[in-house]
DNA sequence: CAGCTGTACTTGTCTAGACAAGTTGTGGTG
DNA sequence: CACCACAACTTGTCTAGACAAGTACAGCTG
């Protein structure tokens, strides 16, 4: 199964280690396509293979007759750019994570939002309720709800980092590979008033995601409601 | 500007226009690349960059040793898929969308709320203003600006199946290639409130939207409105 | 100085091959 | 019949070039 890697995903993987360790400013040029090629000992053709790739995850531009532009020196693209609340709120903020209550083993809630699968509703979950800030103040609140698939150690052990996707990957194997959501306009309940400090409906953005795991069948729930007055939720803006 | 389409373009095209034909039955496999490559009298490499685009706008997969599969008749996949209105609202709801005013050529907003190239600021822009309905309910009102390059008849001819993204691609040879948005939870204004035929201050999801497009430094921005009582904003949920 | 022109760069498109690696069906072997 | 080996396909990767087309800049021209 496993594949000797082929030399332009070592050029894309050498790019891009470069490019998220900010070698490269931030709209600066690459090196041109014949340059990479003498320095890879290859031809232009699988460059251009490695730089198309880069291109389609976002890492760079290219403009005909210039060259290929640095977009951004992003630290964590790829995998959990869909995701990674540092990565949600517009960047250079200082983001931190309370806890409402620790991490609890409980049934699923009755009428969940998620219909869920049976390998699924065969185990019981684990419960997070965690609010989000960004520059000391309250953005988001959070209701995580995971399957309990031999994951009860987390209900003891801090999280790596304080991320529950990283730890999900790194103790129990568990990637998160896609995201689907809904996206609604709500107004803040007495509740998220109080926890945001707003007035009562405040209008809230609320989300209800289902993330898709590397285990089929498995899926991680997140139900979260945003206050976006300071704040907006972005992508790459 | 018109540059005349290039082999692999039209390949890609022709493909394209028998997929969404139904030439080819969902499932069954394309001719072999080195099939086409003679029926095109050309070589692999340019068949393969046709193929490439199919597999990037969704109309087929390639599976290593097999062939390239037909994946479906659908008529609006692909590049539309990250926003397409018919896309963005939940599956198999009947969609219409009308013009608030005709489309209008102006200057570009005072205070936009998206800094602009300097490609950009040097033209005006077309201005389009669309309520969108699903099930006859009004869901979205949408602000849209497009640099004017070239685009003077868009004034007079009607978009391509009423869809502003396919038109811009098909008759101007300016694909859609990335998006990048802002988004907030806001009060209906009293324009909004008649609009959507809600009370003033409801819970409106708004989105500010950059798209990318295949022309470097060129971009066509959206300002939307979303009234999600009855419809959520969903991406493959 | 403003504007144009040519040149040296860049990326985009394309040719004509080669070999690697995955899939499928055929035919032989136990 | 079940199983395996092999041949004939497929797509994936890569080489070594060519010319087209867009960009940037130096230097000339009015």
């Amino acid at each position: 199964m496993l594949t000797r890697p082929r030399q332009y995903q070592l050029i894309y993987e050498s790019l891009k280690t470069q490019l998220t360790a900010g070698v490269y400013p931030k709209g600066s040029l690459l090196p041109s396509e014949n340059e990479l090629a003498v320095q890879f000992q290859t031809t232009r053709t699988t460059v251009r293979q490695a730089l198309t790739e880069l291109v389609r995850d976002g890492y760079i531009e290219r403009q005909h007759g210039r060259g290929s532009i640095v977009r951004s020196e992003r630290q964590t693209l790829g995998l959990l750019s869909f995701q990674g609340f540092s990565e949600v709120v517009a960047g250079g903020h200082a983001v931190r994570t309370t806890f409402l209550k620790p991490i609890m083993l409980q049934d699923w809630p009755s009428a969940f939002v998620f219909p869920l699968t049976d390998a699924e509703r065969a185990v019981d979950c684990l419960a997070l309720e965690r609010i989000r800030y960004a520059d000391e103040h309250p953005v988001m609140l959070e209701y995580t709800f995971v399957p309990n698939v031999g994951l009860d150690d987390m209900l003891t052990n801090d999280l790596l980092d304080g991320s529950l996707f990283r730890t999900l990957h790194q103790r129990y194997q568990l990637a998160i590979i896609d995201m689907q959501q809904r996206l609604y306009a709500v107004g803040a309940t007495a509740r998220q008033a109080a926890v945001f400090g707003c007035a009562l409906h405040t209008p809230l953005l609320y989300m209800e995601r289902r993330y898709l795991t590397s285990r089929p069948g498995l899926h991680v729930y997140s139900q979260l409601y945003c206050h976006t007055d300071k704040y907006a939720i972005s992508n790459g803006l």
